[in-house]
DNA sequence: CCGTTAAAGGAACTGCAGTTCCGATAAGCT
DNA sequence: AGCTTATCGGAACTGCAGTTCCTTTAACGG
């Protein structure tokens, strides 16, 4: 018996990797509501009975396009003072939001999660990992004693990119760099005063009471 | 010439209360990518070219019905404690966002501002009025001497909300009670810190340098 | 009350996103 | 190289969201 497995090899790559640059592209002009299949095809130079065939919905391209989005992530900084880590992770999201064609990016990403729960899943493992990355410099944080322990580092790293996400979506106020210096500063400022520290649980038996 | 004035008598207001409930319950439903504006007009018992005429587009209608919703907010409380204001604001807009029909339609309501530059400035406006309800709060701690005058009290609100809708759009972690305090708290402390004075300028010479 | 006309309603029409069908291309194995 | 078949591609088709056109209803002013 010859054949039956499945085929990764050059023509298929090189239509996902046409496909998501044109998906990218088409997002960025036209915004996740606007996205037509077709068009993506026309630009990617493909066919759209392809684009359909293979990923189906606009839900189902944009959470493609995520995992691929996920595998290019820059690396997180390490400067051995918990405020100079956060600060650039927080300048770095700013960056990332404020930027035309990521920052629309973002935005219809976000979006098609809210329609589809496959995206929505694709989009909460792609911030458990960013999340996850940073974490360790609020540990290490802990570890030099700049921190209580039981500090919850994910909630942290959570803190510092919040107020960014939440002007994007929510509010439409600027994001500059001043805003992202505060919610860093604001994020050391609470976990300072011991308002991220995890509750005392069996599995955590090295978490001092609150005070 | 008789005429010629516009009717918001009657019938008019009773076509738009029952096409912005129907609209309510459809995106509930089915969320904004789903919305059909037939079955709007099909579940308001009305004909789906009046939905046209009117609203022209999803978004046209979804922002009407954000302008709806800003009429009815709940008033904030006035307990005298910073702590105890800033955790009833938490604790509401948690309450708000984890019910299954309130959660819905805000999560459409920012959706649909992310497509339409006109519900974009309708959302916006809808912030801006609640932020600026709550912020008395902040400025009556300030004067208290509970906060570093030149405290930016939208600032302080918005950081209050931020995890919360973070949670609900971007990263999908729980929004418990617990997710509420630790918020109100969070603010409370960077606030005291002083992480939210503003810039000393000439319109605002009453404020202190930073330490 | 009654006339005027703003606003609603019904039904047929249209355009285009999404589907179906089948022939063409090239990846992978021997 | 040659065979098999996964995958791609073009073109015609279909269903339905959104439009058009004209008729009917009921506010508002006198």
């Amino acid at each position: 018996m010859v054949g039956g497995a499945i085929r990764p090899g050059g023509r298929t790559a090189r239509v996902r990797a046409a496909v998501l640059q044109a998906a990218g592209d088409a997002l960025v002009e036209h915004g996740f509501d606007g996205l037509d299949l077709a068009d993506v095809a026309r630009r990617a130079e493909v066919g759209k009975t392809t684009v359909y065939r293979r990923w189906g919905t606009v839900a189902g391209l944009v959470a493609d396009l995520l995992t691929d989005m996920a595998e290019q992530s820059l690396p997180r900084t390490d400067t051995g003072s918990l405020i100079e880590d956060l600060r650039a992770n927080a300048r770095l999201v700013q960056r990332t939001l404020v930027d035309p064609r990521q920052g629309a990016l973002f935005r219809a990403v976000i979006v098609a999660a809210t329609c589809d729960p496959r995206t929505a899943e694709a989009l909460h493992r792609f911030y458990a990992v960013r999340i996850g990355e940073w974490a360790p410099c609020v540990d290490q944080a802990v570890e030099r004693g700049e921190l209580p322990s039981g500090t919850d580092a994910a909630e942290v790293i959570r803190a510092v990119s919040a107020p960014l996400y939440y002007r994007l979506l929510v509010s439409g106020d600027p994001i500059d760099e001043a805003t992202a210096d505060r919610a860093a500063e604001a994020a050391v400022a609470a976990a300072r005063a011991g308002i991220y520290r995890m509750a005392i649980t069996p599995s955590n038996p090295d978490v001092l009471p609150r005070t």
